[in-house]
DNA sequence: ACGTGTACCTGCACGC
DNA sequence: TGCGTGCAGGTACACG
């Protein structure tokens, strides 16, 4: 499901629970990417004091300086609702305050959560080889050109790596390089420094205006509330192969790279 | 050290 | 209707 933006919508989400204490926890017994022994009873009766996000990780600090890093991976969900009824793929869930709980739903099981003391956050292993945030300072073109000029890969699958740059995932890279009119198939070290500018504007753009619509749901994405985002109706390559591209009316095509399905314009981007 | 392919898991849309 | 196939927002690891 999530890419940053989406990431971010849920965090902002929960900002509902800040200040609150977890005052019960359910865990099925399944294991999602990590192993079920994962003891999340450890925060019972603490307080949220803390909401943020590092890549495409939410970390909630508790009171008892115990920190949950969660990964939603491709389809996990969280919503806060007044009653807990258990639906299948519902794999943990916080009651809050007594009165609301937040569930986790991961149909695909490839998201986590992991409870770790707060001081070694950082030394957890998903969080170790992190890349700078993509709208963050640190992400400009001096930085990016000294790392793809070392890369013979293609500069699409370079994006998606977390030790690049986090957060940019299949929709958003494949957005910001038609935006950027460079073609995903272009060997990093053939992008110029112009290019290298036009791309990291064109990502941080995408990005920002995602964030602002509450990110994009493609088929079950859905924010703390059980609301949809909208960017996916501003979507103009992802998922849209065989259809006219809007700048120059070619028809989109799609390919393979690493695994993943890539959406370009073979006529304008270059 | 880097690049590629695969594994993890379920659900859905499609074609026969 | 039913079954087989391929595909989906991510990430880590095992190979060459």
């Amino acid at each position: 499901m999530p890419e940053l933006p989406e990431v971010e919508t849920v965090r902002r989400g929960l900002e509902v629970i800040r200040n609150k204490k977890i005052t019960e926890i359910f865990r099925s017994n399944k294991k999602l990417r990590f192993d079920s022994t994962i003891d999340i009873k450890k925060i019972v009766n603490s307080e949220v004091i803390d909401i943020k996000r590092k890549a495409r990780y939410l970390i909630i600090d508790f009171s008892n300086n115990k920190t949950a890093i969660i990964h939603l991976g491709m389809s996990g969900r969280i919503s806060i609702k007044d009653q807990f009824i258990k639906l299948k793929h519902d794999h943990f869930a916080f009651k809050i305050n007594n009165q609301e709980w937040l569930i986790y739903n991961d149909p695909r099981r490839f998201g986590f959560i992991d409870i770790v003391k707060t001081d070694k956050i950082d030394d957890h292993k998903m969080l170790a080889r992190l890349g700078p945030e993509p709208l963050s300072d640190n992400f400009n073109s001096n930085y990016l050109s000294k790392i793809l000029n070392n890369k013979t890969i293609n500069i699409k699958t370079a994006m998606m790596d977390n030790s690049v740059v986090v957060g940019v995932g299949n929709i958003y890279i494949n957005e910001s390089l038609f935006d950027s009119a460079i073609s995903p198939l272009r060997s990093c070290k053939t992008l110029k420094k112009n290019e290298i500018e036009k791309l990291i504007n064109s990502i941080k753009k995408i990005i920002a205006e995602a964030i602002k619509l509450g990110g994009s749901s493609i088929s079950d994405y859905q924010n703390t509330k059980g609301e949809f985002g909208y960017f996916q109706n501003l979507l103009k390559v992802y998922d849209r192969s065989n259809q006219d591209c809007y700048r120059c009316n070619a028809k989109i095509e799609r390919v393979i790279q690493n695994g993943r399905s890539s959406f370009y314009c073979k006529s304008c981007q270059f």
